[in-house]
Order: structure tokens, then sequence, then C-alpha cells
DNA sequence: TAGTGTGAATGGATTCACAGCC
DNA sequence: GGCTGTGAATCCATTCACACTA
């Protein structure tokens, strides 16, 4: 099970002969679109789906289904489709999401608190272990949606990372904060960070970062508005 | 200036002869990343900035920024760089956040009240305008940051959308009513959605859609700090 | 010397098209 | 007839390398 995803961006410190078939980060991105659709398929009781009607739900074309489930193995009949409680066993096992994760939260301001409020999350396997703030009014309250769990001090993350065997943390915190606290986590062993700052992290090559800022998705909204608006001007 | 990103996933319904410049999708994504950074230099009372350094901060090469910024334009000086102020004036100006854009939040729950409070739309120029929620007993409640606000009833957006000239919703509603309050605010004349729901919405190619599904975030890193694990193991 | 802008080359991802299977 | 898996072809994005400019 080497499955290795190409680099693209880092350019390679090494070379090793190591050959194992490259995935593309797209697909492994529209693994996860599968996953979801697929779960509504299931609850709408459908058994079996085909690469054409998994597409067309996700706008996608049927060969580009086909091409990315076939990058992690073999999982359609021909002349049938794809078993879809199968699938979904399977992409969860590639994901990781079939056991639980636990999660820490930094930043218990308002997204921090509607983030320990999701709902999703708690669905998909990952459980919010820990919620650290450094706001000494806000250490030792409780966190409202998570009803055993108290907001404890920055201090205290290596700890609880270490007794929980935390992997993964989400930083809800303020742009100034966010870097300090990304090199708190790495150095606690947090191995993959949900960033919510509005900066881009240096941390480790062996810690993955996600980054979510919602200002620069409006932003883009707001680009690809303006230029759909020339268009329809130019009368298409 | 008939800038056009290439379509991707769409295939094209027609072939018009115009020839025009395409932009690649990334490097609009990469362009407000560019902007943030260029934020904060200036911040740091650095007016100058070259491709290399603006690049280095965000993990990309000189050359990328260079190509990236010469699809818009020329905007930097041989020998000298880019000159920070000018630059974030004219990608302000692409972008469309030059002025500002009313939006209304649909969805007056946890991550709805969470993004109502959220500073960083602001700084943006984006304003929010109007918020509206089905649930009866919080149809009339105030909207604890946005203090001149109350919580309206779904039927109302079309009358906001109009009087406010709304272009833009965000949409935190749960799963099942996503597409239903999608169809509402593009039939209310809105042009672009920021969604929250994890479902992928069905709308007119002239309604542009962004999406974040916060799981399938956290999923993204589960993958990657699996894979990663398995490439420490083999020894690198 | 330091640094941009850009054609050409490279490297990846998507789509095509079809052999093979149910 | 319907559908998968996959090499080959195409399309697109990134990187290289260099002419050119301050």
């Amino acid at each position: 099970m080497g499955a290795r995803v190409t680099p693209r961006g880092t350019r390679g410190e090494q070379g090793s002969g190591m050959k194992s078939n490259n995935i593309p980060v797209p697909a492994v991105r529209r693994l996860s679109l599968y996953l979801r659709q697929l779960e509504s398929i299931w609850r709408a009781d459908q058994r079996t789906v085909s690469s054409k009607q998994l597409g067309s739900a996700l706008k996608l074309t049927d060969a580009q289904v086909r091409k990315d489930l076939a990058y992690f193995g073999q999982f359609g009949h021909p002349g049938i489709g794809y078993d879809v409680e199968a699938l979904i066993t399977r992409i969860r096992k590639i994901l990781g999401t079939d056991r639980l994760w636990n999660v820490v939260l930094v930043g218990a301001g308002n997204l921090g608190m509607a983030l320990s409020a999701h709902r999703g999350f708690g669905k998909k396997g990952f459980r919010i272990v820990g919620v650290f703030d450094t706001d000494p009014r806000k250490i030792g309250l409780h966190v409202p949606s998570l009803d055993d769990l108290v907001i404890q001090s920055i201090d205290q993350i290596a700890d609880t990372v270490r007794e929980k065997d935390v992997r993964l943390a989400i930083v809800a915190v303020p742009a100034e904060a966010a870097q300090d606290i990304a090199q708190r986590l790495t150095a606690a062993g947090v191995r993959g960070l949900l960033n919510f700052a509005p900066v881009s992290l240096d941390v480790t090559a062996s810690v993955a970062v996600s980054s979510v800022d919602l200002a620069v998705q409006l932003e883009q909204l707001s680009f690809q508005v303006g230029t759909m608006t020339l268009i329809d001007d130019a009368g298409e």
C-alpha cells in the first residue's frame, strides 16, 4: 500500500529509486467528494452506481471518475458499476477515516466555538478532545457543545497531545498568533493542521497543512461574478 | 479587459472565434494569496518586493509568481521588483474588491452566527446586510455582532436582494436544506454562493459556487498524515 | 547587478477510445 | 447493451532559460 501523492510545488529534496504509481493531488481531493456522494446515494437506498451517475452528480466526466478510483484499486464490476457499500468502506479506509481521530482545537473565539459545535466532524470520526486559548478569562470555562470539556491554557497542549494521541489540530486563532501556535503544535507532535487564520503557515515538511481563508473564498466569488458579468455583457 | 478563466470541467457548449488569453484557475486562486501577502509586507513597511521574496513566503517559485502576475498585466520594474502599494491596488481591482459588496447570510445556526461575527469579511469589503433562517423561534432575534440586523424569514430574501443590490450569499444551512436555499437565492438574482453545506449544489451556469466542507478538510489531512507516516516508515 | 516578462520545454492531469467483461 | 479499466492522445500548468531593462 505504498500510495504516494505527486509532490507539486515542493521540489524534490531527494530522488530515491522507488517507483510506485503517483496519485494526483486533485484525485485525492475528489475522493472525499465521491465518498460524500456515495453516502448520500446509500441513504437513498441505491446499492449500485455507475461512474457516469457518480460523475454527473459532481459535474465530472465518467472517465474522470473511473480513472480516479482506479488509482486506488479495482472496485467496479463491468456491466454493473460499483457496489456502493463496498466502495464507501474502501474509500474510508484509504482516507483513514475508518477509525477515530482525536483532534485539538486552538482558539475559543467565535469561529472556534462554532467549530466545536460542528456536527459534521463527529460524523466523519473526528473527535475534539481539547480546546485551548490564551485569554485567561476564557480558561476554565466549559465548552457548551462539548460538555465534559473545559477551555485550557495553551501551555497544556503538549500534555493533551501526548495523553490522547492527538495527530490533528484545528487552528482558529487571530492571524498574529497563528504561526506561534503552529510551532507549538508541531513541537508537541501534531501531524496535520487545519488553519483558519489568514496567513501562510511555515512548518516542517513532515506536517500537513490545509488552510481555509473565509475572506479569500468570497474574494474568489467576487472575481468570478465580475468576469461572468463581462462575459454576459459580451453577449454569450 | 476581457479576462476569461479557462473552463476546465465544463465542456465547451460553443466555439466562438474569440481568442483572448486564458487565465488558469490556479493562478486566480493564488492571486488572493499574493494580495494577502502583499498587505502583510506593506504593514511591515516594505515598499517594494521581488517575485522571489513573494514566492518564498508562499512556497512558490519566482517564475510562478511572475507568470501569474503577467496574466493580468505588467506590474513590475526590472532590476527593482514590484511596487507593493501599486500592486495591491491593481490586484484588488482585478478581484473586484476595490468596492463594497453586500452579502446575505442564510442560516443562523452556530456556524452562521460565527460567520456573522467574522471580522475578516469586513476588512475585505464584504458587508452582511441580511441574515435569514427558517426557524420561527429565531426570526425576529437580533444578530449580536451585526447590531442593526434582525433575523428574517427566508421568504424575505428576494426583497433584500433587490433592495440592497446583493450579489453574493453565504449558505450555512443543514445539508438537506441547501439545494432549496440555493434555488431561492439564484431565483432572487444572487450571482455567487459560498456554500458550507456538505452537498454539491446544482445551479445555473451563470452562478458561481465555492464550497467549503469543513469535515472534508480534516479528511484530507487524515489521508496526508496517513501516507506521510507510510513514507516515514519506509525510511525517508 | 538585480530583477522582470515570456517563448520554449517539460511534466502532469484529463479526456478519448476501445478491449474486455457481465 | 451497459459498464469498467487503461494505454494513447490531448490539453493545460509549471518550470526553464534568457533577452531585456533599471
